[in-house]
This record gives C-alpha cells, structure tokens and sequence, in this order.
DNA sequence: CCGTTTCTGTTCGATAGCGAACATAAAAAT
DNA sequence: ATTTTTATGTTCGCTATCGAACAGAAACGG
C-alpha cells in the first residue's frame, strides 16, 4: 500500500484511496508454470491480478488436443468473465504458461467487490470488453494462418506482455497452446531459427529480431498489439 | 406493446413497465441477407435486437480470406460490446447471413439507456458473457476441426437459432463463413449429402436428419448448444 | 426468349499438417 | 557417474485443404 506502481494495470487504475484499501486485501503468491489456475466448468476459488509472468486460457476436446484462447499478462484480472454473473460454466482451463507473480482475492468477495466498486465494475468491464476483442481476432487466426506465423505472433505477444525476450517454454507446450503437433512447431521453430529470428535451447526460445521476427508473423499480431494498448482507454 | 412476447430473448426479460416504454422506442427493420450491419473498426449506428433471421461476426485478412467468428439469432443486442465502452474498435464486420428481422434502436440512445436501467445492463453483460465463452470454444473449434465436421456444426447451430431445418445460403458465403474454400465446402457438403444427412440445391441445403447430422458434428457444437440455451440463467 | 450472372461439380498438382515412429541430446535424479 | 526423464531432430506415408481452372446448370433480367 501507499507504492506508486502495483505492476498490474489494473490495480493501478483504481482511484486512491480505494486503492490502498483493496490493495490490502490481496495476497501476493508466486505460481511456477504448470499451475492450474481453475479448470474448464469451475468456478475459480481466487482471482489474480497478475503482475509478472503469463497465464493461458485453453480449450481442450475429448480427442485431448489443445489450443490456447487467450494469454494473460499484466494488464487485468483473471477470471473477469464469471462476475458478469450467470450460471454458465466457462469451457476452458486456466493455467500458468510462464512463473507468475500474481496478487490474489478469493474469488467471491471480489464478486461482492465487483457489485460495490463502481470504479472496480468499470475497469473490469472494459477488461472484458478488451479480452472479447483480442479474442475475435485470435479465432481467425486460428483458422487462417499457418503455425509459422502463428508461433511468431505467439512469441511477440509473450515479448510484450513479459518484457523479456527469453521466453521460456518447451515446443511440446507450444503446440499445445497453438493447437498443433510438437512436430510441427519444431519445424516452424526450425525455420525462424534459420532465418535468424530465433534462437533456442531446450524449453527456452530467444528471440532475436523482434522487426524481423514481425514480419514473420500475421498481421494478428499488430491487431492484437493494438487491442493491448491503452487497455483501459 | 403490450403483448407479451417479442421474439427476442432479451427484450423478453426486461421487466414490466420499463418493457413497454422500451419497446415503444424501437423500429421495425426488415433487413435482406448481405446487410451490413456495421463495418470493422466502426462504431454501429443502431443497436438491432434481431427477431428472426441470423447475422454474422466476421473478421478479414488483409489477403481477403475471412472467418465468422460468432453467429447471432434472437437471444440478445448486436452489437453489445461496444456498450462496455472505451475507445477501442472492432476487428470484425456484422453482416445479415439469413433475412432477418429485428427492432433496432440509435446505438447513442442504447448506449444511454445501458447507464440508467440496472435491469437492462445486467442482461446486456449476461449477453457479452455468453457471448464470450461461445466466442471461445469456436476459436478452439476453427484450430482443431475439419471443414465437415464444421459445417455440420454450424447448419445445426443455425437450425436451432432459426427454427428451421431450411437454410439459405451459397456454399461460397458458407466457405467464408468457415474460413474455407469453397470447393472444401462443396466437398464437405457432398460427403453429408451422400450420407443423406442434408440435401441441397442452389442456395439452400435442407437438414434431412438432426441426430445423424450432429454425430457427424464435431463436440463443439454440443457445448455451443448448451451455452445458447438458458441465455440467461 | 436469350444472354448474363451466379452457383455447383469436378479435376489436378501443390502444400501444410497429421500421426506415428525412432534417434539423439540435454537436463535431472539417484 | 550412471540412470532416467524430458526435449528436440528427423523421417515417412497419409490426409485435408489450398489455389486455380474450367464446365455445366440453375436462376435472373431484360
């Protein structure tokens, strides 16, 4: 309380004093990768303001594949969909992609939060709204572009939520997240590998060339980019 | 005004008297397939609350492919996104898919009505929550899931939206629709066809059986079907 | 009625990605 | 140091889909 930079975009929107106050109700824990945050068809017990590392929304079918709806960083709070209300169950799994400092609210009295804080509602609406959009243009890509471009976009969009270029995850969970086979993102990551773009070591991709790494991918990714921009404007 | 059923699930759920006076400031609209409702990046000018009829969420590439990324019937307000407000535009366009009809209202004066009425705005957000995690599961759907396996899933979802077994449209604005070919679609089509799932002829496919149609449907359409049904429970 | 447009059927070569298998190599565990 | 586990590299046959071309058929507009 009384800091100046929570490292949530969130939580730094919140007018003070109201802030310091809601700050004190949070908890800060560190989530190595792998953690479920909450599965497909539950409720989460908590809700995280993430301020450092990722977390992806992912969509599994009975057949066991996987595709990655939607990274998170630092610009909101995670889940935000489940205080809109309702009955219905979200069909994806939550879960960390990348070591994750979060600040964290059990998740129903940031609901009774949610009905009291005008500021609050605000802000996590536009969340919302922000993460509806990111997300419409992620199931285009899905469906029109190839892994290559899709791995790149993948890689700028970590670059930017995390601030770091060395991006560590294995190609097994990156074809995961892309909704591919492993063999399939070694091939895509072989390739920008030879162009120079990346480099790459055992679950730890580096990226080399972000203007060139860009150009390597769809144009998802500045639509994206834009979309994270100014995420409360 | 007065009766008691307007077709549209959100219109429905308003409560008396606010109803009444809310319907009263809309206007009928009859609008043919191939409306734009309103353009990517472009603030609509109405909100439509559709009657009958589908419209479609489409986003494009620069290179002119295009994917729907969501389809909407009679359960809520197109678009309702934008009521969350800030500054941020769409990636996507609305078209008309299936003639529709709807009451439409300013989207200006929808926007101000969102500010004054709690009952309004608390279905407009069930509306964008549903939305959403419909939204999700066609994202991972487009990654994971062949182009028949596809189309039998959207024919049944646009059956159930409809409530008719006749569907409207070319197989080349169904090749956009799924982010396809149109020769993948006419294939697609001809293999559902010969298992006397649907039959078609110039413009219009015919669903011949419900039950074998959606064992040929991939199980997104299933998770879809329940997340439409009890809009908003 | 005839010409034009739009929709469907079909073919064909090219390519991306699947699915499975196996080899190698790097890290981790003991 | 040795074993075990995990990550990456590579190959191969197979399938879905692309991208392009062209023909026939159905609807439409004078």
């Amino acid at each position: 309380m009384g800091q100046s930079q929570l490292d949530n975009l969130l939580l730094d929107k919140l007018p003070q004093p109201y802030r310091d106050s809601f700050f004190s109700r949070l908890e800060e824990v560190l989530l190595p990768a792998g953690t479920v945050l909450y599965e497909a068809e539950e409720i989460p017990r908590y809700a995280w303001f993430i301020t450092s590392g990722l977390a992806s929304k992912m969509v599994s079918t009975s057949d066991g594949r996987t595709a990655e709806i939607g990274v998170w960083g630092r610009e909101g709070v995670v889940p935000c969909i489940y205080l809109l209300g309702g009955k219905a169950l979200c069909p994806w799994r939550c879960i960390v992609q990348m070591e994750m400092k979060a600040l964290r609210m059990p998740f129903p009295e940031l609901q009774r939060e949610f009905q009291l804080s005008e500021p609050l509602r605000h802000l996590i609406l536009r969340c919302v709204q922000r993460r509806s959009m990111i997300l419409s243009q992620i199931a285009a890509c899905n469906r029109l572009h190839d892994a290559e471009e899709r791995l790149a976009r993948w890689l700028l969009t970590a670059q930017d939520l995390t601030g770091t270029t060395s991006i560590s995850l294995s190609q097994g969970f990156l074809a995961d997240i892309l909704g591919a086979r492993r063999t399939t993102v070694t091939l895509a990551a072989g390739a920008l590998r030879r162009l120079k773009l990346i480099s790459y070591r055992r679950g730890r991709i580096q990226i080399l060339d972000h203007e060139k790494l860009k150009a390597a991918a769809c144009e998802c990714y500045g639509t994206v980019r834009g979309l994270f921009q100014n995420f409360y404007a």
